[in-house]
DNA sequence: ATCTTCAAATCTGTCGACACCTGTCGATCC
DNA sequence: GGATCGACAGGTGTCGACAGATTTGAAGAT
């Protein structure tokens, strides 16, 4: 239940270390999607036994990383438009539910340091304009501190341990856009200002309507590709 | 991503067969909230080695019925008050989705089975009058084909697969309760109508509305309890 | 009597090995 | 030539055992 990665990510044993590694692997793409894992070999390639692996496995099972068949064996998952949809129809409810939450369970103190962060994108996002930064990291943190100021443990499981991975595989794998950063920046605030604010309502809202942009991007993205 | 419980259930391998058993004890209480969980002492009685065992005990933790801290060992969630409120302000953003999802994605044919299902509640509700089959059983089967005709396989293996078990717990364990069945019934029937109209708004709003009733029906139980 | 300290006992994490299953390749038969 | 069948290789599921860590309990000090 309390993973919180990108913060407090430290392996504490050996299955954790794997965990992290084969994780960023996927997402980032060194091991292809779609491509079969072989447990022996997986496990010589990081100098652990086949248990540790397996736990790792089956946590990267839990963010919906990898595809098991019984007795077959293990496969990266394939992105696929239809999957993408699946998983941002979700995010909208969740996230939108956590802005809810957050806007009366957040301490001021809370929302200080998120508006200090928000503060610290947009240096950052001056600074190295049209590079990545942002949409990988920084985007995904204010979400996650949203999710986190909820206060509901289900939902920060769901969403930080279990969806948060494969939403990145899908952002860095099918290639993150300019144009829409600012603008999502400004949404961010919005949102804040919402929390703020405690309108949960007006949080909830603004929130949908930031997903459900940040998903035309990419599948305008995606269309773009298939030309 | 496939377990589909209760309908196809078929234990393939050793760890599917001591995770079913285990479930359903923990579900139903023979084992208690909050005990620990020694994996040899259990590896023992069910009779497998601490492989497999671990194994069922890591899907355990997917469904939130136990909390594994390193190094230390297993323990049974124990059920609180906030942890049924957060629950259940999931479930009722993400079966209101499906709701949403279902009545545009399912086919004529799964709505004319779900019928014949509702039907046949009415029957053995009226038969079995009281007893608390329906609650247990019929109720959360309605909630679970509506789910599977979301066709979001990401949506189905939330609820179906991680959330369905804790919440049959806190339903089994908080006791069942007589009167709401009836209501129960036909606030199904009047979400099937709407799903059957393919009005997706519609069958949202009320699947909120019986998610909310029942809990609420549940939190007055809890508080009745506590005198 | 209470708190501290230490050691025994237990348990978790990890390892290497074995049985059964799966998928593949080649041989045989129609 | 195509299809069926059977051996083979590789892999998954499972087992028993060991090392490090943790909790328990008792002994000793204050």
């Amino acid at each position: 239940m309390t993973e919180h990665p990108n913060l407090m990510r430290q392996a504490i044993t050996a299955s954790d270390r794997v965990l992290f590694e084969i994780q960023r692997a996927i997402v980032e793409g060194s091991i292809p999607a779609g491509s079969k894992i072989s447990e022996p070999e997986f496990a010589r390639r990081f100098n652990v036994s086949r248990a540790p692996l397996r736990e790792a496995l089956a946590r990267l099972e839990r963010c919906h990383l990898i595809e098991r068949t019984p007795n077959a064996g293990v496969r990266v998952v394939t992105l696929t438009p239809e999957g993408l949809i699946s998983l941002y129809q979700i995010r909208e409810e969740l996230e939108g539910l956590a802005c809810r939450l957050a806007a009366t369970q957040m301490p001021q103190a809370e929302i200080a340091e998120l508006a200090a962060l928000l503060d610290q994108h947009l240096s950052t996002q001056r600074v190295r304009e049209g590079e990545s930064y942002y949409q990988e990291a920084g985007d995904l943190d204010f979400h996650y501190r949203v999710i986190l100021g909820s206060k509901n443990p289900y939902l920060i499981n769901m969403l930080c341990d279990e969806l948060y991975y494969l939403v990145r595989m899908y952002r860095v794998q099918m290639g993150m856009n300019g144009p829409r950063v600012s603008r999502a920046f400004d949404e961010h605030k919005a949102i804040l200002n919402a929390i703020a604010n405690r309108d949960g309502e007006l949080a909830d809202l603004l929130m949908r309507r930031h997903i459900s942009a940040s998903r035309h991007n990419i599948e305008q993205q995606l269309q773009a590709e298939r030309t």
